[in-house]
DNA sequence: TTGCAATATTGCACTGAGTGCGATTAGCCT
DNA sequence: AGGCTAATCGCACTCAGTGCAATATTGCAA
C-alpha cells in the first residue's frame, strides 16, 4: 500500500459507474416506454449486466427513481447544525426544509422531472416516495430534538411533521393541476410561496 | 318490482359477506403465519373462493388491511359540514381529525391492531397506508376549501397537511418505541395529547 | 509477479402477485 | 320459465424478486 491509496478502490469506482449506468438506462427506458412497460431485465441489459445482478444494486425497481435520497437528509441536518444561538425551532426547521428542496438535483433535473411524473401516475412509485419522505422526516425530527431538547422527542416529531405536511399538502394541489407540474424548478418556487403563507402562525 | 324491493339485493349481500370473510380469513392467517408467509391463494381458499376471484374483491393483497377507508373520510367531511358560523379553520380541522380517529374501528379493533403492527413491519403495507392517508388528506382539504373559500385551494391543502403531518409525526415516534404500540386506544389517546400541544400556535 | 482470499457476477430454478381470456354458473327481471 | 347480465373460476402467462451454487474478478501479501 503506497503513501496515497485511492480513497475509493477500483472495485468501488466500477460499482459506482455501473450504478449510474443503471439509473441512466432506466430513465431513458422509462421515458420512452413508460414505467410499467419497462422490465428489470431490459434495464439490466441496457446497462450490460445480468438480470440477477441488478438486485445487488437496487432492492427494487422503484428504487431506481430515488438514488442518493440520503443527500437531502444530510443537507437538512447541516442546516439545523448551523443554527444561530437565538434561533427558534420553527425558523430553523424552515431553513432545513429549504435546504432539502434546494440541493440541485441530479444531472439537469431530468431524473427529477421523470420522478415527479411517475410519482403522480404510478402507485407503487408514489408509495415508495412517501416512505422515503417519512423516513427523512423522522430523521430530521431526531436532529431537531437534539438541537432543542426542550421540545421533547415527540414534540419535535410533531412540529417537523406539521412543516413537512404543509409542504406536501401544497405540493399535492400543485402537482395535480399545474400546467408545469413537470418542471422541478417551478414546482419548488410555488411550494415555497404556499408554505410560507400556511406556516405564518408559527412566526409571530 | 314490488313496492318494497330490498335496498340491497341478494347478490350484494352475498358479495358483502364474502368480502368480510376474506378480511376475517386474512386477519386470522396474518396473525398466525405473518403477512409475507401468507399467500393470496391461502386466503382465498380459507374464504372458499377461487384464487382468481380474490382479485375481483381486492385489487391487491395489502388492501385487505384497509377495508372501508372511505368511512373515515366521510366522518371528517361530516365534522366540517357541522361547523358553527363563528368557527375558525384550525378548530374545525382539529374536530375533523378527531372524528377520523374516533370512528370505532372494525370489530373490537382486532384488525386495527393487526394493521398497526403490519404498518410498522411490512414496507409494502406502510406504503399503501401512506397512500391512503394522502388521498384522505387531499379529500379533507377539498371539503375545508369549500367551507372556507377565503383559504384558497392551496392554502386549505397546506393547512390540512400541517395538521395531518403533526398527527403523523407524533404517531411515528409513538409507534416505534411505545410499549403498547399495538393498542389502538392507547395510541389514539397519546397522539391526541401530543398534537394538541404541537398545534398550539394556531390557537391563540 | 504470483497465488490466495474475498467479493462480485451470473445462470438457473423457483415462488408468488397480478392479468387476460374464455367458459360456466348464478342471480335478476320480465 | 327463460333470457340477460354479472360473478366465478380455471388456465396460461408475465414479471418482480430470492436462494443457491458455480465462476470470474479484484485486493492484498509474499
Amino acid at each position: 500500500m503506497g503513501a496515497y491509496t485511492a480513497v475509493v478502490s477500483l472495485r468501488d469506482r466500477k460499482r459506482a459507474r455501473t450504478r449510474s449506468a443503471l439509473v441512466a438506462a432506466a430513465a431513458e427506458l422509462f421515458e420512452r416506454q413508460g414505467y410499467e412497460a419497462t422490465t428489470v431485465a431490459q434495464i439490466a441489459a441496457a446497462a450490460e449486466i445480468g438480470t440477477r445482478t441488478f438486485f445487488s444494486y437496487f432492492a427494487a425497481k422503484e428504487d431506481l427513481l430515488f438514488p442518493e435520497s440520503d443527500l437531502r437528509v444530510r443537507a437538512a441536518a447541516d442546516a439545523i447544525a448551523a443554527r444561530g444561538p437565538d434561533d427558534q425551532p420553527p425558523a430553523v426547521l424552515l431553513r432545513a426544509l429549504r435546504a432539502v428542496g434546494e440541493d440541485s438535483d441530479d444531472l439537469s433535473g431530468r431524473l427529477a422531472a421523470l420522478r415527479l411524473k411517475l410519482i403522480r401516475t404510478v402507485p407503487v412509485v408514489r408509495g415508495r416516495a412517501l416512505q422515503i419522505q417519512m423516513d427523512a422526516q423522522r430523521e430530521i425530527a431526531r436532529h431537531l430534538a437534539a438541537a432543542f431538547p426542550e421540545l421533547g422527542e415527540m414534540g419535535a416529531a410533531a412540529l417537523t411533521g406539521a412543516f413537512v405536511g404543509a409542504v406536501t399538502g401544497a405540493l399535492q394541489v400543485l402537482l395535480e393541476d399545474s400546467p408545469d407540474a413537470d418542471d422541478p424548478a417551478a414546482v419548488q418556487r410555488a411550494v415555497q410561496a404556499a408554505t410560507d403563507e400556511a406556516l405564518a402562525p408559527w412566526f409571530r
